[in-house]
DNA sequence: CGGCCATCGTTCGTGTACTAACAATTTTAG
DNA sequence: CTAAAATTGTTAGTACACGAACGATGGCCG
């Protein structure tokens, strides 16, 4: 009778008879670190405020600022980005003319990256939208908890 | 003479000059929480013991052995993955051998997922490697942290 | 000076992740 | 009981993420 209503329930059947030992996916840090980061995102997507930039473009672009010139290689480490993922990032911006790839004059195997009038515009208006995405993000807790939680998240942060 | 150094170095100038209004990438949520993720699935793919198996895939096997038969879809929502990304994560554990798919008597939309003897035995292997990938991910934490972070993070997960 | 080796950027391949659109089917509302 | 709504699984498209391998360049040491 509830058989079909309970093969649809969302329950897991970790109290039945299942001859597996116990491993619960729902506490498990890399689920909840992925969870936590999966709203993020979402969070992200609906505060920034322009739908074609990504989190990670995002980072690059406002890293760029912060340090006005690098090559690619230094701003990935600066990001934490792959070089094989800063490619796909740095072309995307490029295409939207929000950086400028030149030769680095002093060594031919850098290009060194500078925001455009246009990059350095989105920046200004988008920090105040960042801040906004970490207090959302952070929301469901208080100040203080909000404290404790970065310093902790930061020491898993090799 | 120190400038090119300088230029190399892995610093930010976020002290110096820079006309920008003050964002520290380093102190969002959102960055910190990507670099949690990646360091956590660094340990998963170096304790697991399996080269093959991902996080994800991982994942669906652990919650499949829990509920012992689903839909494509429930699984996906008790594993918080979407049904197009569900849709590669199984089709690569069918094609391992480790799930099997048969479609529901009850209701011919649905496809119903179970392990087989391979994925069960997997799953067994795999549990134990699991709980040491979240205590080799939580390390840097005391017990006490430890309690703290994930009571805190769950908060964040909606 | 010349070879060794690290670094820089690029490309390839695999695996997430999510949106949007779709056909088939079930459910529900009127 | 039928028309509308919701669900299930699929495909296509875009964007991370990372390992591996590659050619080109630069630093260094003998």
């Amino acid at each position: 009778m509830a058989c079909r209503a309970a093969d649809r329930s969302e329950q897991t059947a970790t109290a039945q008879g299942s001859n597996f030992p116990e491993y619960l996916l729902e506490d498990q840090v890399g689920h909840l670190l992925r969870r936590a980061h999966q709203r993020h995102t979402a969070i992200f997507q609906a505060t920034i405020g322009d739908d074609q930039l990504t989190p990670l473009q995002f980072a690059a672009l406002m890293k760029l600022a912060d340090v006005d010139e690098t090559s690619q290689n230094q701003l990935g480490r600066l990001t934490a980005m792959d070089a094989a993922t800063m490619q796909g990032v740095i072309k995307r911006l490029i295409a939207r003319g929000l950086i400028l790839r030149r030769p680095d004059p002093d060594d031919r195997r850098r290009l060194l990256l500078t925001l455009t009038e246009d990059g350095a515009d989105l920046v200004h208006v988008a920090t105040a939208r960042g801040h906004r995405i970490t207090d959302r993000t952070l929301e469901p807790l208080s100040p203080t908890e909000r404290q404790n939680f970065l310093r902790l998240l930061r020491r898993l942060t090799d």
